[in-house]
DNA sequence: CGACGGGACGC
DNA sequence: CGACGGGACGC
């Protein structure tokens, strides 16, 4: 039933230099151990193709590794390569009618990585088969995921009991019915009956006429899980906003950014130093001011202080950032509206 | 400024 | 806030 290849992982991002050896030295220094590695190559030139095949001794080291690996720097790499693992699958492009059972956690916090949310969930459902953080083209989290069950039974139960979960991460966790990466946009727009997968539990059955981006029967305010989800928000912003300086700041920039990019905001994690260091120069300004013997006036400088930084961040982004132009070349899904701000 | 182009359902 | 990181099979 299932299409992946036991013990065996599939590798993407390789550079020409990237031989086999190359390969498994990696591995090995991160603390894994690969049996063999085919690098696949242009069948005519020669050349590499960018991909190679990892085999394990079994599934289980496969998995531990692609969980453990996946997104990191892989050692020797300059400028850095980071792995990009996933499990091998047979039937890459065969018809997409497997139905499968997942999740999608958002409100990762930006240290969260695959390792971690695959434990956290195989901690609790005996089915977990994948997790994955999704990452930018630098590597930052983008404070989402998927996790994939062997059991749908288990996957409707982690609707509601991880949702709000608090252990991974610093946030309380997101959690939503997965909507399969489509396979292509005509099989979506279609809905054919290849990719009917039934979205299981909530809502109408899922026979509508979705368009590829359109999330929105997800969405809905009235679910059960959007209530769940602004209570927690609610709790959140109350017992972080005034106590968390990130947190504040990273609200303000959610606001700021409104009419300027949701992408930009989310590169915002990206210049997480600089952030820290001004708010340390902050610190240090209000102490010289006389101290903070009211936060309300202390609360409102942060706010005033951010604000600048916010613009001045976005305009060294449109300066030289190439993850900016990056982001916008990734962001092509946004409705014409947020588009239109640029 | 905006720029491409690989690969395109299932009846 | 948000919906899958570029890439998928030789000998």
């Amino acid at each position: 039933m299932s299409s992946s290849v036991h013990c065996q992982l599939w590798m993407g991002s390789l550079e020409p230099y990237m031989t086999e050896n190359f390969v498994i030295a990696a591995f090995r220094k991160m603390g894994e151990d690969p049996t063999t590695v085919r690098l696949m190559r242009n069948k005519y030139t020669g050349e590499p193709a960018g991909y190679c095949f990892v085999n394990f001794a079994t599934d289980e080291k496969a998995m531990d590794a692609m969980h453990k690996l996946n997104g990191k720097p892989i050692p020797g790499t300059n400028p850095i390569v980071r792995f990009r693992l996933n499990s091998a699958s047979n039937s890459y492009k065969m018809p997409g009618n497997e139905r499968e059972f997942s999740v999608w956690v958002g409100d990762l916090s930006s240290d969260v990585d695959d390792y971690q949310l695959y434990k956290a969930f195989s901690s609790k459902y005996t089915s977990i088969k994948t997790a994955k953080v999704i990452i930018d083209s630098s590597g930052f989290s983008k404070g989402y995921g998927f996790v994939r069950f062997g059991i749908e039974d288990e996957q409707q139960s982690a609707l509601y009991e991880m949702n709000g979960y608090i252990g991974l991460g610093s946030k309380p966790l997101k959690i939503c019915n997965a909507v399969p990466k489509p396979k292509s946009e005509l099989g979506v727009a279609l809905g054919t009956s290849n990719s009917n997968y039934g979205y299981g539990g909530s809502g109408p059955t899922a026979t509508s006429s979705t368009a590829s981006s359109d999330y929105t029967q997800y969405y809905d305010p009235s679910s059960t899980y959007w209530q769940g989800y602004n209570a927690w928000q609610n709790y959140y912003d109350v017992s972080t906003a005034a106590a968390d300086p990130t947190s504040a700041y990273y609200q303000q920039s959610m606001v700021q950014s409104h009419s300027n990019t949701q992408t930009l905001a989310q590169h915002a994690e990206a210049w997480s130093a600089q952030r820290n260091a001004q708010y340390e120069q902050q610190n240090a300004a209000t102490a010289s001011n006389g101290g903070a013997d009211d936060e309300d006036d202390s609360y409102a400088l942060v706010e005033h202080k951010f604000t600048l930084d916010v613009d001045k961040m976005n305009r060294e982004a449109l300066d030289s950032d190439r993850n900016l132009y990056d982001a916008l070349e990734s962001s092509k899904w946004l409705p014409l509206e947020q588009l239109e701000a640029y």
